[in-house]
DNA sequence: TATAATTGTTAGGCTAATCTAACAAATTTA
DNA sequence: TAAATTTGTTAGATTAGCCTAACAATTATA
């Protein structure tokens, strides 16, 4: 049995590594960071989890998980947008409000309890941001994922979740009038300023490359294109 | 911000108190043993609870919450028996089921959660055990209870709880026939062996005083008895 | 009421998870 | 490649909550 504090590192290294399109492994920094805790706090976890043999960790190299180490990643991962597809699906929770809630119901520890759950939301694919949902035996569908700043010119792709998921992004996000599932066209790409001109559900907009690369899309055109 | 650990003891003081029938206050080992932990432990908790008012506490004096600590542990059985509402009925879990996911579920924290839960349920005024539920202002309707071992003979009551929340106990109750609810009459008391013949659904049986003791009804006979 | 039994308290330790401060290794840059 | 910067590690301290062992106060009983 993990505790609470253990699951918040694999769940973090997970996301930086598994659920990352640039990197594969994180430094002990970058996951100190990423959890709000210092370096040294981090680096006496990592020792830990590498003793129960859940992360591949070696002194002042990159951490990554093991295989079962990933096992616990993804069934957290799996409570976490469960309860967040329920906040917002029964509970009218809105799309910024569900992440913090769920990062406290993710550590309750009931197989049961997840696996009703998981049949009274119908079996859900995705979160309310978009993320796949890994199903009871841990498999993950990981489509091809990319930001939108990486994305072609011309190519109209569909938004599936965001990286940064603070509140204040999220109604960003809103404000410009983009959710889940909504259709994006790139026109043109500024020279300039490097701002990206975008088409929303018929309205123009443009948007700055830093918000660009925290809209998550897939682009059927691109995964066309690459399976040729 | 209350600890996991403080909501504890302040629900198991509001149990041992305000919702027992015997008494309104608790000795340290008391409190000690409801909460599995050594009488050192409950008495160093005890200290810091009193440091922040939220109970009385003096040395080698029996504890009482503050009325500060009746509202949080007020808040905390609310929680509790809204997750065990909503687990038994949205989410198919059995009656004796429910009590150990609850514990883990009253511990999280945001009001906008429970609030929004109590509407999912529809506001509902008991918990599967027949427990009451405190409501959103913190107000527990507390309707004359005792046990099943203090009613009079010949009278009938309904069932609305128990005091043995351990699975064990509860599926014997379930053998028996008993449920929340369920009227049971009380035909005679043994002499011999003080063995209470009851009468449930038609059906008779014989049950132990310990068994009766953990069986908690309510009479609407001795209320009108009680009113004149 | 003196003694025994129970109940409650204290002192001192342990563990998990955090921190700061000092230092060491690795990487980047001049 | 030498120096500067970044990244990672270690030692030692702190806090919450728990423990054991010894002791003190209270209550029950002979």
């Amino acid at each position: 049995m993990l505790s609470f504090t253990e699951e918040n590192y694999l769940k973090s290294l997970f996301q930086l590594t598994v659920e990352s399109n640039e990197k594969v492994e994180a430094g002990t920094n970058e996951i100190a960071a990423h959890l709000g805790v210092k370096p040294a706090s981090a680096n006496d976890m990592l020792k830990k989890l590498k003793d129960k043999k859940l992360i591949h960790y070696e002194k002042y190299g990159k951490s990554t998980l093991t295989k079962e180490g990933r096992k616990y990643a993804l069934e957290i991962v799996r409570k976490h947008r469960l309860w967040e597809t329920f906040l917002y699906e029964k509970l009218e929770f809105s799309w910024d409000e569900v992440h913090e809630v769920a990062e406290q119901l993710e550590h309750i520890q009931s197989k049961k309890l997840i696996d009703k759950l998981d049949k009274f939301l119908n079996y859900p694919e995705v979160d309310p941001h978009g993320d796949a949902i890994p199903n009871a035996k841990g498999e993950l569908e990981i489509s091809q994922r990319k930001s939108l700043l990486e994305e072609e010119i011309g190519h109209a792709c569909k938004m599936v979740g965001v990286k940064d998921n603070s509140a204040a992004f999220l109604q960003y996000v809103d404000s410009i009038g983009l959710s889940i599932n909504q259709i994006i066209r790139i026109k043109a790409r500024e020279e300039f300023d490097d701002l990206l001109e975008i088409e929303v559900n018929g309205k123009k907009n443009r948007v700055s490359p830093k918000f660009a690369e925290n809209i998550i899309i897939t682009c059927s055109e691109c995964n066309r294109l690459r399976k040729n």
